[in-house]
RNA sequence: GCGGGAGUAACUCAGUGGUAGAGUCACGGCCUUCCAAGCCGUUGGUCGCGAGUUCGAAUCUCGUCUCCCGCUCCA
C-alpha cells in the first residue's frame, strides 16, 4: 500500500521542480499546473514509456495527432454538444444537485423520495457546459464558434479513413494519439489527478464485431500490465467492472483500472479512483459520423461528406467496426507513479531521507556524477568528463558539485536518479588508507584503482567499483532500452 | 454550487493590536577520501488579494481568490 497522501507528493514536487501551481504569482488559477525541469521530463518519459509499448513494440497500431480545434460538428454529431451541457437545479435543503430534465426520476438523497416533491426548494435551473468555448476568427459571430476537444478520440474516429487508406491497414488494428483535452469540470481538485486542462494517451483500436469481447479482455491485461512493469505495485492497481447502469449509452463494456491515489482516506472504497478507462464503443463513433442515415443509433448525419463503413478488402465484407477505447490520463498516470515511487529511509543519522523509487525509464536523470570534494580540479574535472561522455552516448546525466557528497546522494535520492558515479582520488592514482583502515589499501592499490570510479545504487546505497570504460555498457544493461 | 477548515520565507510552521520570526532548504568561502559533517557569511516575505476599524493590523470586521476535507457532477 502506498504510504503516502498526495498533500507530502505536492510538497516534493514543488520543492524539487517537478510541478509547480500555474500562474503562482498572480495568485493562480484554479486546477492548473505547470511540470518543472524535472516534472517534464518524468511526464515524457511516461508518455515515450507508452507510445513505446502501444505503437513501436507491437505491430498493429499508427500514431497520430490531431488539432485541439475540431469543427464544431464533430460535436454535435459525437453527442458532446447535447450532453455535455446539462442544465441542472440545486436544492437547497439537501444541497443536492440535480440534472433538470431527470428531475421526475431521481430521488432526493436525505429524504427518499422523488426529487420534485421538494420543488419549493429548488433553484432554477442552470446550464453547465463542460466544453470550452471559443471562436476561430477574430469576428465573434456563431459561426465561428468552436471547442477546444473534451476528448482526444474524436480526431481518431474523423481519421479513420485517412489512416485505413494511407497506411494499407486491415481491421484489427488501432491508431494512439497522446494529446490536451478540457473539460470545465464542476469540482476539479486534487493536485494533478482531477485538472481543466489535462493530456489524454488514448488508442482506439478498431476489430470486426464479435471479436470486441476478445480485444477488449486483451486491452485490459495489457494495459495493467504496462502499469505494473514501470513500478505500480499490484496492491494499489485494480481492475473495476463499469456495472450497467454506470455505462455510457453506446457502451456495452467499461473496465476501469483503479489506482489508490487516497490511501489516507477511512473508507477503504474511497481510496481509489480511476487511472484509465478501457471502454467497448461498439459502432457507435464510426456510425455517427459517417453521412446518412445511421438507423442503430436513431440519427441522421447531414453534413460527413463520407461514410466510414469500413470494407474489408479480402471478403468484401462491410461493416462498421467495433471500438476497444483504452484511455488514459498523462497527468494521472504521472502522478501514479510518483506516489508509488514515494519511500522514506533512514539515513545515517537516523533522520528519515526520502527516495524516489522510480523505474529507471521514468527517472527524469539517469546518472549523476559526482566529484568526491570539489576543492581537487582533478577530480572535478574528471567527473565533469565523465558526465560529457555518458550524455554523449543518450545517457541522461547530470553534474554537480555544489555541495559535500552525502548530500548530493541524498539531493539525488529524492529526485529518484537509479546511479550516482563518484570520482574519488583512488580514480586519480592516489588513493590512500581510509583514516578508519576499512578497506585497507596496499601499496598497489592506487595504481590498481586508477581509472574506476564507483558506481552507487538508489535503492541499495551500495557501491561497486568499476572502470570508467566500462560505465556505458554497466548502465545500458541496468537502464534498459531506450524509449 | 453547498457545508466545514486553511492560506506568514523555496519547504514545515510559530507569531491574538506595537520593529515579521524559527528550523530545514538554497547560495558563497574555508575545509572535507563516501551517505543531508563542521565553521564563517549571504540571499530570500506586498503575512493570498482588496477594502474597513484603529495613532498603529499578520492579528479585529467585511468582501474576494486559492487550496484541503465532506457533499454534488463526471459523455
Amino acid at each position: 500500500m502506498a504510504t503516502v497522501d498526495i498533500g507530502t507528493i505536492v510538497s516534493l514536487c514543488k520543492r524539487r521542480g517537478f510541478i509547480f501551481p500555474a500562474s503562482e504569482i498572480y495568485g493562480g488559477l484554479g486546477s492548473t499546473w505547470d511540470y518543472g525541469p524535472l516534472g517534464v521530463e518524468l511526464k515524457n518519459n511516461v508518455k515515450r514509456a507508452w507510445w513505446k509499448a502501444v505503437v513501436y513494440d507491437r505491430n498493429d497500431i499508427e500514431g497520430m495527432d490531431g488539432a485541439i480545434l475540431m469543427n464544431r460538428l464533430v460535436w454535435k454529431y459525437s453527442g458532446h454538444e447535447a450532453t455535455f451541457s446539462d442544465p441542472l437545479v440545486d436544492c437547497r435543503e439537501c444541497k443536492g444537485r440535480f440534472r433538470a430534465d431527470k428531475l421526475d426520476e431521481l430521488d432526493c438523497p436525505r429524504y427518499k423520495r422523488k426529487v420534485t416533491a421538494c420543488h419549493a426548494h429548488l433553484t432554477e435551473p442552470r446550464a453547465f457546459n463542460l466544453m470550452f468555448k471559443t471562436q476561430v476568427g477574430p469576428v465573434e459571430e456563431e459561426a465561428a464558434l468552436a471547442y477546444l476537444r473534451p476528448e482526444t478520440a474524436q480526431s481518431i474516429f474523423v481519421n479513420f479513413k485517412n489512416i485505413v487508406d494511407s497506411r494499407w491497414r486491415k481491421v484489427p488494428f488501432g491508431i494512439a494519439q497522446i494529446g490536451k483535452a478540457f473539460r470545465n469540470e464542476i469540482v476539479p481538485g486534487n493536485f494533478t489527478f482531477r485538472t481543466r486542462e489535462f493530456e489524454q494517451m488514448e488508442i482506439e483500436f478498431f476489430c470486426k464485431p464479435g471479436t470486441d469481447a476478445d480485444w477488449h479482455a486483451h486491452w485490459i491485461e495489457e494495459r495493467y500490465n504496462w502499469y505494473i512493469r514501470y513500478g505500480l505495485r499490484r496492491e494499489n492497481l485494480r481492475r473495476y467492472v463499469q456495472k450497467p447502469e454506470e455505462l455510457a449509452h453506446y457502451a456495452r463494456a467499461c473496465t476501469d483500472l483503479q489506482y489508490r491515489f487516497f490511501p489516507e482516506r477511512a473508507d477503504e472504497e474511497k481510496q481509489w479512483d480511476e487511472l484509465e478507462g478501457i471502454a467497448n464503443r461498439t459502432d457507435y463513433d464510426l456510425s455517427v459520423h459517417s453521412k446518412g442515415k445511421q438507423e442503430k443509433w436513431g440519427l441522421h448525419n447531414e453534413h460527413s461528406t463520407q461514410s466510414l463503413m469500413y470494407r474489408d478488402p479480402v471478403t468484401n465484407e462491410k461493416f462498421f467496426p467495433y471500438v476497444i477505447e483504452p484511455s488514459a490520463g498523462a497527468d494521472r498516470a504521472t502522478l501514479a507513479f510518483l506516489l508509488d515511487a514515494y519511500s522514506e529511509k533512514p539515513g545515517a543519522d537516523g533522520e528519515p531521507r526520502v527516495v524516489l523509487k522510480l523505474h529507471p525509464a521514468l527517472a527524469p536523470i539517469k546518472v549523476a556524477v559526482l566529484p568526491l570534494a570539489r576543492n581537487k580540479s582533478e577530480l572535478v574535472e574528471k567527473a565533469q568528463a565523465i558526465k560529457a561522455d555518458l550524455q554523449q552516448h543518450g545517457i541522461r546525466a547530470v553534474y554537480d558539485d555544489t555541495v559535500a557528497i552525502g548530500k548530493l546522494y541524498a539531493r539525488q535520492d529524492e529526485i529518484g536518479t537509479p546511479f550516482c558515479v563518484t570520482v574519488d582520488y583512488d580514480t586519480l592514482g592516489i588513493g590512500k588508507a581510509k583514516p578508519d583502515g576499512a578497506p585497507e589499501a596496499t601499496a598497489s592499490a592506487p595504481v590498481a584503482l586508477k581509472d574506476t570510479v564507483t558506481v552507487r545504487d538508489r535503492d541499495t546505497w551500495e557501491q561497486v567499483r568499476i572502470p570508467i570504460t566500462g560505465l556505458r555498457e554497466f548502465f545500458a544493461e541496468r537502464l534498459g532500452p531506450a524509449l
